[in-house]
Formats: structure tokens, sequence, C-alpha cells
DNA sequence: CCGAATCCTCGAAGATACTG
DNA sequence: CAGTATCTTCGAGGATTCGG
């Protein structure tokens, strides 16, 4: 626990936990991850469509992240149209529990979390 | 699951899993948690000079978040100069069980990330 | 000692247009 | 269909100053 303290401190040393973090963090990587957790295997556009408000961009960026990291595969066929097809690795099933455990405990919070909003007032 | 699918994608509606994300993957939020765990109660500059290099500005707005949302209690000591003591509340002390856990998946994962850093070529 | 107020920087995220 | 290339926007985070 002292190490991830001190990892996480020295932002210039290699913190697996921050990466993790900043993965699931950003705006894109867990919807992105649920979407394909829930259908197996998806197209660009399905995903896309899947996840409703992202830019192509964006969409190609997070990919490309959590593929770099290990937590989709990319498999691309060689036809025209092209045709690109997304799923976890196993990693990313992994990654996926991890997220649902800390969904299922801050579902269980809400409410003290609500109380604790009311009660506390700005200046 | 599906459940927090929904809550994501539509911003507008209140998401726990999200506002716990958002919370612990600011820069300095679980560093503070981490911090105020380890020592169990710390004062507002002993806390500042433990993580080191936070702005007096960050550690206070940082620390307000985690208070509104219950993770974290202040203290306030009527002295001159004034005294205001933090510390973890019992589910703040659950957040950082649930930061714990993600960290120890990550900190095992970490071998196969690197490799599959590697292995990614960009461009 | 513990902040609040103000100003500024910089990178994530979005809009748009183009391409193999 | 599945991207890439540019440009722009916006807010988290930092520096500095002032106050109880």
């Amino acid at each position: 626990m002292k190490l991830i303290l001190d990892r996480a401190k020295d932002q210039s040393k290699l913190c697996p936990v921050r990466d993790v973090i900043n993965r699931i963090s950003d705006k894109w990587s867990l919807l992105s991850i649920l979407a394909l957790g829930t259908h197996g295997t998806l197209r660009f556009n399905a995903l896309k469509k899947e996840i409703g408000d992202v830019s192509q961009r964006m969409l190609t960026v997070t990919l490309r992240n959590l593929e770099e990291d290990g937590f989709v595969s990319r498999k691309i066929y060689a036809e025209v149209p092209p045709r690109v097809e997304y799923q976890l690795t196993e990693m990313g099933q992994g990654l996926m529990q991890q997220a649902l455990q800390l969904a299922d405990w801050a579902n269980n919070q809400l409410p003290e979390i609500i109380s604790s909003r009311k009660k506390f007032i700005k200046n």
C-alpha cells in the first residue's frame, strides 16, 4: 500500500494503479468496455451506435488506448468495404469485472453519498 | 450492469459509478485518501507535506469534494492559530478498500500490460 | 495555519473535413 | 466502413496574492 502511495506520488515512475484508473476514468473507455462485454464482438460503427454520442475520433482514440494496454483486441478483415471487429481480451474482461465490483459498491453507498451532499452547504 | 451502461450514457442522470470513479481519478483524491488511511488523522499542512507537491488550492478543492460526498470528515478547532483535522469516514475507508482491491488487481496485470504495450506499434 | 479569490496554462475532448 | 488530419473549445489544475 505504501508502494502505491509512493508510486503515485512520483508521477514519473510507473504506477499500474494510476494507469488502470486513468484507463477507466476517461469519458468513453468504460462505456466501450461495458458495450463489448455485453455484446461480445462489435464492429466499429456498431460500437459507435451502441455508445451513442461518442465522436468517431474519440472512439478511435479510446479503442487504440484499450488495445495498446491489451484490454481490447482488434481484428481487421481484408474486405471491401473494410470490416474491423473489436472484442474484450481476457484481461479486458477482468477489468470489466473490477469496474463492476466498484459499481456495485458505489450503488450500495449511493444513499449515504446523496445524504452527505445534502448536508454539505457550500460557503 | 445494463443499469450502469444506461446511466453512464445519459450523463444528465445520476451515475454513482461515474461519480465514484471521478472522485478517485482526479489528480489528488486517491493520494489524499491513502495518506489519511495510513495516518488516521492529519492536519491540513501535515497532509499537504505528506502528499508532497500538491498546491494549497488543489488540496483544499480535493478535500472539499471528498467531504461533500462523505468520504472525509473535517474538524475545526477554535484556536489561534487555527487547527483543522481531517480523517476518513467509515465510507471513506470503504472507498480506500475498493481502491486497494483495484490496485492489487492492477499490480497483478502489470506484466501483461507492459508486454502488450511493447507489442503495440504506433502507426 | 488554513484557507478564498483571481488569473493563467495546457491537454482532453469535440467539430469538421478528407481518404484508402 | 473505418478511419486520419486540423482546428477549436473548455475546464482541471497551477501560481500568486490576500484575509481571518
